[in-house]
DNA sequence: GCGATGACTGCAATCGAGTGCACTCTGCAT
DNA sequence: ATGCAGAGTGCACTCGATTGCAGTCATCGC
C-alpha cells in the first residue's frame, strides 16, 4: 500500500536521519556534505518509498519553478505546434515544463497572460509573439527575466532570438522566379509591425534589385495580418490592376488566401500567376496546386530556443545569442514559367 | 517605483492590519468575516501596490494549484490544437491553467509525464490519449483525481467523457455514399485499441447493414495508427484486390494517405473511387480534391471538457457526465456517383 | 449591572523543502 | 594535554498565503 503522499520527513524517518540531512543527501549539489554511507541509505529509502519532491514547496523556498512560459499568438496556426513541441521536448530533458498561452495578438490579453505567468513564478519566457515595440518584452527585460524570442524579433533591446533566415529564403524564392523567366513580380507583404513582415519585404526589394528588376508601388500590398482572409483580400486588390506574373507571399497562410482569390477570379495557378509562400507548414504539399515555399526548420527552432533559455536559466551564460537557422527552397507546382 | 514583489504582508502593513485579516479581506469567500470598511481599505491597498497573490505559496497551503494537465498524443496533429485552445480558454475564465504534455502514444513516455504532472500537484487531468485499457487512467481513478477523457474513451471505469457523435457521423457518411449510388463500400478502419477506431468501425457495419449492404472481409483494412503512412498502406492494400467504389476512412489523416495512394496508383478521386474522412481538420477543404468529411466541433469539445472538469474541481458536482457532441456531414468533391 | 452573544481581528501553526549556523565528535599536530 | 581543523548532523528559520483558535470589544437582554 503506497502512501498517497511521501514527504521528505518520511524518507528521513525511514533512513533514521534528520530531514535536513535527507535533503542534502538527495540533491546532487549538496550530497558531498553528507557521509557517503548515510547518503546511500537516504537514497535507498527515497527509492523504496517512491519519494517525489514536491515541486511547489521547493519553488516556494528556492524561487525557481523549472517552468518556462511560452507565449504564442494562436496555437491553431499550424506554424506553431511543431515549434512548441521542439520547445517542450527540449525543456523536458532538463525536467522543465512549458506553460503555453495564446495571446491572439491582443495587447490586453497579452497583459493578462503576463500577469498570470508571473504570479506562477515562471523562470523564463519564450515569446513567439514579439512585435516591433513590445511592451511585454520591455517589462521582462526591465525585471531581468530571461527571454528568448522565436521567429519574430523585436527592435531595440538586445534579446536572444531564434529566427529562420528570412533573407536567404526570400532570395531563393526571387532567384527561382527570375530563373523561370518572371520579370514582373509582385508581393503580398506581411504587416510592417512584425519583424517577419518587414524583413521579408526588405529582402524582396533587395532581391529584385539584385536582378535589376523594379518593384513599383502597385505591385505591393501589405496585409494587416498573417491570415487567409488578408491573403485573399490582398490578392484581389493586386488582381484588379496588375500585369505581374508572380506573387511572393510573405508566408504560407497568406499564400493560401492568394490561391483562393485566384481560383475565385477564374485564374489558374501557376499558368496565369505563380505564387510562393514561406514556412512550409503542414499540408502545403497537398494544396492544389502544391505550394512552392521556403521550408524552415520548425522543430529545430523550438529546440534551439529552449536550449538558449536553459543556458541562461542554468546559469551557464548570460550573453545574448542570435540564432539564424538555415532554410531550404521547396519547389512544387505553384510556380512555373510565365505564359509567353 | 514599483516593488519587484509585493506580498500580502506589504498590503497588510499598508492597510494597517494583520496579514491574516488582509488575506480574508481579499478572498471573496472570507470577505464577510471582515469589517466592510477594513476590507475596503485592504482592497484599495492591494490595488495601489499592484498585489498579485503568489500562487506557489497558496498551493503549498491549500493543496490546490488551479492547474489541469492536458495529455495529448501529439500537438503536431492538427486535430488537437483547436481542442486544446477550447480547453485553455475555458480554464482561463476561472483562472485555471493548462499544462500540456505530449505522449506520442508511448506508454513509457506517458508514465514519465504522469509523474511529472503529479509532482506539480495538478488538480485534474484531461486525457486525449485514452486507450482501451489505460493504466494512466486507472491510476488516476484509483487515487480519486478528477479526470475527463476527450475524443477517445476508455472501456471499463466510469469516467466523464466528451466525444463526437461517431455513430451519427459514420451513418451520415454511409447514407451519403449510398445515396450517390455506391453499393460496394470499403473501409480503412482505425486501430482497434482505440475507442474511435472501434466505434466507427462498428458504425460502418451497422450503417451498411441498415441499407442491406455487405461488408466482406476483403473490403476492410485496419490501420495500425491514425497516420498518413498507414492510410497510404491500407489503401494500397485495398486497391490490390477490390471492386469497391468508395472508401470510408476512419479519420482525415488516414483519408489523406488514401488520396495519396490513389494518386500514386494513377487513379482519380472521385471518378474511380470516392473517399471520406472524419473530423474535418485544417485544410481538408483545400486538398485535391477537397475532402468530404464529418465536421466535429473541435473547440466546443475542449470547452465542454474543461467545463466538466471545472465542475468537479470547484465541487459543483461529483457525478460523471458523458457529452456526445453533434456532428455535421460536409460534402465536398472527394465523393461522387460511382462510374456507371 | 452583569453575563452572553457576536462581530472583528490577531496569533501562531501549517504546507514541504532548503539552508545558514551552530554543535558534536573524531583525528591530528603541537 | 590542549588546540584546531574539518567532516557530518541537527536545529530552527524561511519562503507567502491560509485558517483554526482564541482573544477583544461592543452591544444587547434581562
Amino acid at each position: 500500500m503506497q502512501q498517497l503522499k511521501v514527504t521528505l520527513r518520511d524518507v528521513a524517518a525511514h533512513a533514521g536521519v534528520h530531514p535536513a540531512t535527507a535533503s542534502r543527501a538527495l540533491s546532487e549539489a549538496t550530497r558531498h556534505q553528507v557521509n557517503a554511507e548515510t547518503a546511500r541509505r537516504v537514497v535507498a529509502a527515497a527509492l523504496e518509498l517512491g519519494y517525489e519532491p514536491d515541486l511547489t514547496a521547493r519553488t516556494l523556498r528556492t524561487g525557481r519553478t523549472a517552468t518556462a512560459a511560452v507565449l504564442i499568438p494562436d496555437l491553431t496556426n499550424p506554424l506553431f505546434p511543431p515549434i512548441v513541441r521542439g520547445i517542450e521536448d527540449t525543456l523536458a530533458e532538463r525536467d522543465f515544463t512549458a506553460l503555453i498561452a495564446n495571446t491572439d495578438n491582443d495587447t490586453e490579453r497579452e497583459r493578462r497572460v503576463l500577469r498570470a505567468m508571473r504570479a506562477r513564478n515562471v523562470d523564463g519566457f519564450i515569446l513567439l509573439t514579439a512585435h516591433r515595440n513590445d511592451e511585454t518584452l520591455a517589462a521582462l527585460i526591465r525585471d531581468q527575466i530571461p527571454v528568448v524570442t522565436v521567429n519574430r524579433t523585436a527592435s531595440g533591446p538586445d534579446v536572444s532570438s531564434v529566427s529562420p533566415d528570412d533573407n536567404a529564403g526570400i532570395s531563393a524564392v526571387v532567384d527561382h522566379l527570375v530563373e523561370l523567366g518572371h520579370t514582373r513580380i509582385a508581393t503580398v507583404a506581411g504587416p510592417r509591425t512584425l519583424s517577419t513582415g518587414r524583413a521579408r519585404y526588405k529582402a524582396i526589394t533587395a532581391g529584385l534589385r539584385r536582378h535589376g528588376l523594379p518593384l513599383p508601388g502597385e505591385r505591393v500590398v501589405f496585409a494587416r495580418a498573417f491570415s487567409e482572409d488578408e491573403g485573399r483580400r490582398c490578392m484581389t486588390e493586386l488582381l484588379a490592376d496588375t500585369d505581374a506574373t508572380a506573387v511572393v507571399a510573405a508566408n504560407d497562410t497568406l499564400a493560401v488566401g492568394c490561391l483562393d482569390a485566384l481560383r475565385d477570379s477564374g485564374r489558374n495557378c501557376p499558368k496565369d500567376m505563380s505564387v510562393t509562400g514561406f514556412n512550409d507548414i503542414l499540408f502545403m504539399d497537398k494544396l492544389s496546386p502544391p505550394l512552392t515555399t521556403v521550408r524552415i526548420p520548425h522543430t529545430e527552432m523550438g529546440v534551439e530556443a529552449a536550449r538558449i533559455l536553459l543556458d541562461q536559466l542554468l546559469g551557464r551564460t548570460t550573453a545574448t545569442k542570435h540564432a539564424v537557422l538555415p532554410i531550404r527552397l521547396v519547389v512544387r507546382e505553384s510556380t512555373a514559367a510565365p505564359r509567353r
